[in-house]
DNA sequence: CAGCCATATCTTTTT
DNA sequence: GATATGGCTG
């Protein structure tokens, strides 16, 4: 009787496959973390090989640990040499120690997308771009874009000699990568694309990860991107051990870059590679597979599988259609605290999905209300907020004088004084004498025309140079709580004495003992490393299995997780899938919303509810959408209860309520509102076929006139129906 | 220079 | 509806 037993045909035959190029093609649920860990396990035990010549590369922190307890679990000896870790961590460990060869200091830091947004406004004010036209986030989305296809900014620029645009987000790009090397800065594309860089460049430091590494798994393949696929091919085309493990259909990352052809073309890459599919599920009951394989199995581009399981058929699954997002709420609240009061739940079996984190608001209105224990995943991360990037600035800025983002950030936080003029005196200094902006600070009193700043300036730099100098010397939570102290951080939040200002102060307690927390953990804790980890943590890292709380997530954190009890909720044309995508000219877009739906749907374990609401306020406005054609796409015979039809003429729900509500909204302002622009007339009546640049067309429901404007309900053929300001919509009438 | 008020934009998803 | 930003005033 050996552990690998316990594993089905097709599960041992991976686990033994050990030689050469794989793809394992597994289905949700169908065990693949088993596979792997026990994959791990009989290389070292059967096959001898050593545990640090074994790597496991996974994308989420969460993940990486739960692989190395469940060897630990397996084999319980040297478990904790084989390198488990996420892309980007082990992109920084390769880094840290080699970076220098690519002309960066070792101890660089790591930029968030905050950070990376205040780069990029710097880099917007030096060469005069007009953020209304070339936007912060865009420029950087195209970047980001860029760096994942490793496109260089010189290669960009190369490439973008005959189109304007192009060419100016070319110069910003160079500009920007200038200043993150200047600050001795990556942000998260760098980690992976040096590290390629690197390994391309030294054959020195390609050979030696090489033969380090001569077995290699990845986890969720589908979801690499460009230059993922490029590191991992790397160091695998010596040995060519390299194991993927993935799915397809829960390729649901294409907005970040992710290439679901990585997955699909894997043999043709590796002409030599086994293709083994894990199809048997242990998670799901029947009724929630077959839910799950009727959507998926819309999509048109795709490696076929079939989910099947030993479990019963179980439940059949719930809907429900609320007239608002509200009693959406409502329900779910009621119907989880239904069940834990009967003890048919705890309250952690219970998962709210949802396509976007704004749908969280409303559950957790409603959890606070009702007393349930409850947990966001995403969102505002913890090391999102403002208090927590506050005081990491300030570690920052001491563990490196040349992040210039962190010193910008604290240099008058608390109030020091120091104002804007003063800062742009200071840079102006900086960039004629080519030095940094801290050490611009160093000599304030050289900067001229600085005048009286001079004196508020120097007892700053004093601080942060007598705080470097105990580096190594005092404990690192003692110097936090001097920080605290002597900066009055704090004290200052005491004073304000609200709400607001008193979760802040939790906050930074939270950080206090995490950083007590890694102290203790280290045998050697640095501040840099504390950072570093810091940096890469993501939200979904932070779930805890022993407390007992429902959570609420989006459908993306949700990947990779199982519950007894699930409810998909907001599934509704519009939503989800969303605008973007069914207005998209790219059949792909849908796709991808699809395999979304995939993911969410297979969380489930036992119990599978969904909701849609009639009516919603998305953005201040109220929308009325459709039921989600995902649910559609599910045999009705797996429903509980039969679904409404689509309604033919979908005036009435718009009907008479909605009119009167509307007048009398809008009657309390009308005396000031006449002032603002209101078309005389509209070029519409109700009736006309009208379109709109991006919901596309529609007919023309209702027309009332409120006070400031017309508002127009319209009816979309491919968006259902909207209202909205006349003035905003800039419907044309069509002919 | 800091605090207040008006406006604009956001909503797809995040390591 | 909520938040980030920008402009204005004290």
């Amino acid at each position: 009787m050996s552990i690998y037993d316990s594993l089905n045909d097709m599960q041992q035959k991976a686990v033994y496959q050990t030689e050469g190029p794989l793809l394992i093609l597994a289905g949700a649920g169908s065990g693949k973390t088993r596979v792997l860990t026990h994959r791990i396990a009989y290389l070292m035990e059967e096959k001898g090989v050593n545990p640090w010549n074994i790597m496991a590369i996974t994308f989420t922190n969460k993940a990486a640990k739960e692989m190395r307890e469940r060897v630990d679990q397996l084999i319980g000896y040297g478990s904790e040499s084989v390198w488990v870790s996420t892309f980007h961590s082990t992109c920084v460990r390769i880094l840290r120690r080699f970076i220098d060869r690519l002309g960066y200091d070792n101890n660089f830091t790591i930029y968030d997308t905050d950070d990376q947004k205040t780069v990029m406004k710097e880099v917007c004010k030096r060469l005069d771009v007009d953020t209304k036209i070339y936007k912060e986030k865009n420029l950087l989305g195209q970047i980001s874009k860029a760096k994942n296809e490793m496109i260089s900014a010189e290669e960009f620029y190369a490439n973008s000699a005959s189109d304007f645009r192009q060419r100016k987000v070319a110069e910003v790009y160079m500009e920007y990568e200038k200043r993150m090397r200047a600050n001795n800065a990556l942000d998260f594309d760098d980690l992976l694309l040096k590290t390629v860089q690197l390994l391309e460049n030294d054959e020195q430091v390609l050979a030696y990860y090489q033969d380090r590494f001569l077995y290699i798994m990845v986890d969720e393949y589908q979801d690499t991107n460009t230059v993922q696929f490029k590191f991992v091919s790397l160091l695998a085309r010596k040995n060519r051990n390299l194991c993927v493990v993935g799915d397809d259909d829960q390729s649901i990352y294409k907005f970040r870059g992710a290439n679901i052809r990585n997955i699909w073309d894997f043999e043709k890459t590796y002409e030599e590679a086994v293709v083994i599919k894990l199809e048997q599920n242990y998670r799901s009951t029947q009724n929630i597979l077959d839910a799950a394989n009727s959507v998926i199995a819309k999509n048109t581009e795709r490696k076929e599988k079939r989910l099947w399981t030993e479990n019963g058929k179980g439940e059949l699954i719930d809907f429900h259609h609320f007239d608002n997002g509200y009693e959406e709420a409502e329900y779910v609240a009621y119907d989880i605290s239904k069940k834990v009061r009967k003890g048919q739940r705890r309250y952690k079996d219970c998962a709210i999905l949802y396509r976007t984190n704004a749908q969280s608001r409303m559950f957790e209105e409603r959890f606070i209300a009702e007393n349930i224990p409850y947990k966001i995943v995403g969102g505002v991360n913890f090391y999102g907020r403002k208090e927590i990037k506050d005081i990491l600035a300030y570690l920052k800025t001491i563990d490196n004088g040349r992040d210039d983002v962190a010193v910008k950030r604290i240099i008058n936080v608390p109030k020091r004084g120091i104002g804007l003029a003063s800062l742009s005196k200071v840079q102006d200094y900086a960039d004629g004498r080519g030095i940094g902006f801290y050490d611009a600070l160093k000599e304030a009193e050289e900067v001229p025309g600085l005048g009286r700043a001079t004196a508020k300036i120097t007892p700053f730099v004093t601080m942060i140079q007598k705080y470097r100098s105990k580096l190594g010397l005092v404990s690192l939570t003692d110097l936090l709580d001097e920080i605290l102290e002597e900066t009055g951080y704090v004290k200052e939040l005491e004073l304000e004495d609200t709400d607001e200002a008193r979760a802040r102060i939790e906050n930074i307690d939270e950080l206090i003992s995490k950083l007590a927390t890694y102290v203790e953990q280290e045998e050697t804790p640095t501040l840099g490393e504390f950072l570093e980890e810091v940096a890469l943590v993501a939200d979904i890292d932070s779930l805890e299995e022993d407390s007992d709380y429902v959570v609420l997530m989006t459908l993306h954190s949700a990947k990779g997780l199982e519950f007894p009890n699930v409810y998909l909720a907001g599934m509704e044309d519009g939503l989800f899938p969303s605008f973007m995508t069914i207005t998209s000219d790219d059949p792909m877009e849908i796709e991808e919303e699809r395999r979304l739906c995939y993911v969410g749907i297979t969380r489930a374990m036992e119990e599978l509810h969904m909701s849609s609401a009639r009516m919603r306020m998305v953005r201040g406005e109220t929308q009325y959408n459709k039921i989600s054609r995902f649910v559609r796409e599910i045999p009705s015979d797996l429903f509980q209860h039969e679904i409404e039809k689509e309604k033919a003429k979908p005036e009435e729900k718009v009907g008479s309520y909605q009119v009167a509500k509307q007048a009398f909204r809008s009657k309390p302002m009308v005396g000031k509102q006449f002032t603002v622009t209101k078309a005389e007339k509209l070029s519409y009546v109700e009736g006309d076929k009208v379109n709109h640049r991006m919901f596309g067309i529609g007919q023309v429901l209702n027309i009332t006139e409120g006070g400031r404007d017309y508002e127009v309900t319209v009816e979309f053929e491919k968006v259902g129906i909207k209202k909205m300001f006349a003035s905003f919509a800039k419907l044309e009438k069509m002919s």
